[in-house]
DNA sequence: GATCGATGCGTATGGGATACGCTTTTCAGC
DNA sequence: GCTGAAAAGCGTATCCCATACGCATCGATC
């Protein structure tokens, strides 16, 4: 199947439907897609290329561009599937506790694919599987409450948080002292007095930093609620 | 000059000083570097190729290599660039309003250099010019009472938040009507009716959907104040 | 069974990164 | 000044990648 348009849009959201007439396709964008990702996960992105990928499938390259446009619309694809069906949210009493869990969910998608943290901060348009994430922690913040405005500002607001901490080496264990390691040379601390003054007072608190994310998340939440009750 | 260590370490703090010996170099990895950026900023990452490249600076493809061990190394040293220098920060009297000011500034950077979002999503170690820049905003959040180590927790929170909020598509104006574009189609109101009726409402408020990253970074301050206040 | 429309895919093209090795240039030490 | 070590500059060749084009193939509809 032919894409007409070549927005993302049209990617995205266009009519998938088949006419009846015409050979039916062995390879299903679906296959494609979801092989891509199985490359990325297991050698990273850049390991994704067409010919890698058509291997894997067993076919031909140029088959593959039957059912999607190119590579990067190819990555966009791959992006939207992570988010295929409702995300996996414990039950909750108060829709701070949603947007935790939110909080988190997101963040693991992200430690768990960390190809798509690029994808991520580059997507203009928003897919059906995000589309579906979405709608359903709207959803439940709206049966717990929250106003359907502000609980739009808010998830936007974790999301964004969630995802600026997902670099790759936040997943990883040692990573703040690798982060930091240049302060071992002692020309360093002198260049940067503040930074050698904090670090060497925050390795006592190490917990703090390999999880800031939990520490951010639980500020945004802080202030999300403190606007949020005074708008009450 | 030649690289021998191949990690980001070696590459970002390295010993770049020169024996006496030997040809001097009219190529500098500073020119490199800057010259890079430029391409980049004003014709997009992808477009810096070393070829590219290389014709700008009136050189030889392979001369590159002398100054830079390849083409991802460059980009982190792009990247690093940014930071040459303390950040331009507006004086003020509390650590609320220097943090306000570090997320402004922040986010100012990733939006005059997009493409920057990827590099930082993705940077494992932190740079002589990242370290210059979180050094001063630490130096001004001491002078004004804010604890070694909470400064640094609330500077990565922000800087999360940030950079989380910095995709491309935030500075362009009428961003999240396109963002939701699919809504148009009646089929898909029914299929995400809780995103529907919350952007239904939202756009009557056009201006928090527009400034979200102003709104969150609010709200993350307000949580961050609250948590400090807490501990004094 | 003829036909139309879609699929599968081989080949060719143009670009990109970079290993290798040769040439050129400079300065340290004589 | 001369000489040779050391570093810079860079042309060539190689390999990988995305993708335009066109042809062969196949199935459902008529």
């Amino acid at each position: 199947m032919l894409l007409l348009g070549q927005g993302e849009y049209e990617l995205l959201w266009g009519d998938r439907s088949r006419p009846g007439r015409g050979r039916p396709s062995g390879l299903t964008r679906e296959r494609i897609v979801a092989e891509a990702v199985a490359i990325a996960d297991a050698e990273g992105l850049h390991k994704v290329s067409m010919k890698h990928l058509a291997d894997r499938l067993g076919s031909g390259v140029m088959s593959l561009y039957r059912h999607v446009p190119g590579k990067d619309e190819l990555v966009i694809l791959m992006y939207d599937s992570l988010m295929d069906g409702p995300p996996d949210l414990p039950d909750a009493d108060t829709w701070r506790d949603v947007l935790l869990h939110w909080g988190r969910t997101v963040i693991g998608l992200f430690r768990a694919h960390p190809w798509a943290i690029t994808v991520g901060t580059s997507a203009r348009t928003m897919g059906p599987g995000e589309a579906g994430w979405v709608d359903h922690v709207l959803g439940r913040l709206g049966a717990l409450g929250l106003p359907a405005d502000l609980g739009l500002m808010a998830v936007l607001t974790v999301d964004c948080f969630a995802l600026g901490a997902a670099r790759p080496e936040t997943g990883g264990a040692g990573s703040s002292a690798e982060f930091f390691s240049f302060l071992a040379d002692p020309a360093a601390g002198a260049r940067f007095p503040h930074l050698a003054a904090v670090t060497t007072a925050s390795f006592a608190s190490e917990q703090l930093l390999e999880d800031y994310f939990e520490f951010g998340l639980q500020r945004v939440l802080d202030g999300l609620e403190q606007y949020i009750d005074a708008r009450a």
